[in-house]
DNA sequence: GTCTCAGGTCGAAACGTTTCGATTACGATA
DNA sequence: TATCGTAATCGAAACGTTTCGACCTGAGAC
């Protein structure tokens, strides 16, 4: 690989006269600029990012954290960022953590190879953020809700409204005349999942139906965890004609079962929450919370990009939901 | 940020001895070691990975590019290049191309930020990829078969057997008696499209159809994209009892059109290729080609991983694809 | 008592940039 | 003619590592 030294000696200047053509083109004569440019391309010159990053202090790539690039939620949030990114001639480094665990993905942050984080990783720590998150390396926090009273000024937060969507969740359920749902929540120390039964729990609160009364159960917010939770619903017997899940995957699978030819002939409606795409496909289909990914993923990178810039304590945001209503809690599956 | 001199200074010891420490802890001896392990502990030293790159001249970096990383098929095998990546202990950078096109996405291979790159985007000529693969940046072009003749000891590709995967297709709605077949392919230029175009043809020739009688629709591998193909066939009239789509999103679309309430009451099989997850779940559910992406992104990375260990003339992969029966070819659309 | 040798440590060069301050040349100004 | 200002170019330092060869010290071999 051609360095700017031999650039430089091919044109019979200096290394900082070829620097410099490259950079500022007005500050050089346009004879020497045009030797210069000559020569790089004889020589197919290529500046070393590495070399100009050290230099420069500067990377111009952004990290993304997550636990599993696989799901629909999480790919449609990180398409939306990786649009964002690109827009802004950053570079995205994706960083799930398969392997490594903790150790290993935050490496990025620790040795400076980025400007810039998103997080999507629900299992990373605000402790660790705020410790990693430095002036010259802030952090947003994506689908999280920053805890108020949290000190660093480089850390900020993108989130939807859970519990205002939990809330428009049992407000429809009620509407509709459901009054023995149940819950199947995602793992248990899920701040997202406590929010939406938070907001669920609050309808039926104030329709003067004891939340103490609803069945609740956790899983993992996947598929086949959803099945267990309603396999596990209807083991119990569990008397209910609605079931809200705590994302969309869950819900596909409650449906499942109970749609499944061999299931007795119960009449049970189903609502979930994200709006992932497969919720218009299934059939019946499906009634949820919308979040809205790509708003969600480009603001994310707005905000970053903002505290990249050097602008400080940049507020969080809270994005509100809206409720889709579908076949799954009106039809009652017509199979 | 501290610096490795910083850490040298507090401990006493010179920079190279807390290097040495570092990485070959065996060379130095125990109460020198600890004075300054201690002392990065206490100054919270983190190497600059920049610095490290720039001597070592390595990055431990491989870069993924693609198209746009929305859309199933794509989502799907990124995701499995991202656990393949992370299980070897890389970094991955994926690189969409919303503005920057060509300039600015391969600016990552120039720039020697990477070690190595898996290549996604159909758009990128064969001829770039020779040219910027090398000793030191070995590519794997996934999804797309390697011309036969290529020179490029750097380069190599995995792919599904496309031509017999649309054979497959050709002999199941043969088989099912579907004389009739119309073919949505994909835009004009694309290999994928016309390889499957190709073996489906070739089953119908098999069995004494002139292929010239097959009506052929160019889209753009979308479903909206697919939803205006259907719309075309309908146009014109074309008698047909059946339609096969370069891959399952068009399928999708034309399956929209074809169970729309308002259509006329034919009936027609509908037959996809990729075997994306939406498949299982739309109404009829789709027959397809099923393509194994887990296998094809972990496979990808293999192949990078040993050309990056400087295996030369890493020889090309085919994996094979297999017949995925649904209803979209057994019951017609039962509404 | 000298010679070897190995273990432990160090200094300095190198990786390829960018940038700051200095130097030169030269026409314009007083 | 002496002075100044400006445009063009350059040299060298700095960014933070890794690594090679050299150096020192003390212990064991003869």
């Amino acid at each position: 690989m051609a360095t700017i030294r031999d650039v430089a000696r091919m044109a019979g200047v200096s290394v900082s006269t070829v620097s410099l053509v490259l950079h500022q083109p007005h500050r050089v004569s346009e004879p020497t600029t045009a030797r210069v440019l000559q020569a790089v391309d004889a020589l197919r010159y290529r500046p070393n990012g590495a070399a100009r990053d050290l230099r420069i202090r500067k990377t111009h790539t952004i990290a993304v954290f997550l636990r599993d690039l696989s799901g629909p939620f999480y790919s449609e949030l990180i398409a939306a960022v990786e649009r964002a990114t690109s827009a802004l001639g950053l570079t995205l480094i994706v960083s799930g953590r398969s392997t490594d665990h903790r150790q290993g993905s935050l490496r990025l942050l620790r040795e400076g190879r980025v400007d810039g984080a998103i997080v999507l990783d629900p299992e990373i720590s605000w402790a660790e953020l705020a410790a990693y998150s430095g002036p010259h390396l802030p952090v947003v926090v994506l689908n999280r809700m920053l805890p108020a009273p949290l000190e660093s000024a480089y850390l900020t937060a993108v989130a939807v409204d859970n519990e205002g969507g939990g809330y428009l969740a049992g407000r429809h359920l009620l509407e509709r005349g459901f009054v023995h749902p149940a819950f199947i929540a995602g793992p248990v120390g899920s701040e997202t999942s406590q929010w939406r039964q938070q907001g669920f729990f609050r309808a039926y609160e104030e329709a003067g139906i004891s939340p103490t009364r609803v069945a609740v159960v956790h899983s993992d917010f996947t598929e086949p965890g959803g099945i267990q939770a309603m396999d596990a619903l209807m083991a119990r017997r569990v008397a209910m004609d609605a079931v809200f899940a705590a994302n969309d995957e869950m819900a596909l699978g409650a449906m499942q079962v109970l749609t499944a030819p061999k299931s007795p002939p119960v009449r049970v409606a189903v609502m979930g929450f994200d709006d992932i795409r497969l919720a218009r496909y299934v059939r019946p289909t499906l009634s949820t919370i919308h979040q809205p990914m790509d708003e969600l993923g480009t603001l994310a990178m707005d905000l970053l990009a903002r505290a990249m810039g050097g602008e400080t304590r940049v507020p969080p945001r809270v994005l509100t939901t809206t409720l889709v209503v579908r076949e799954s809690t009106t039809l009652l599956h017509p199979t």
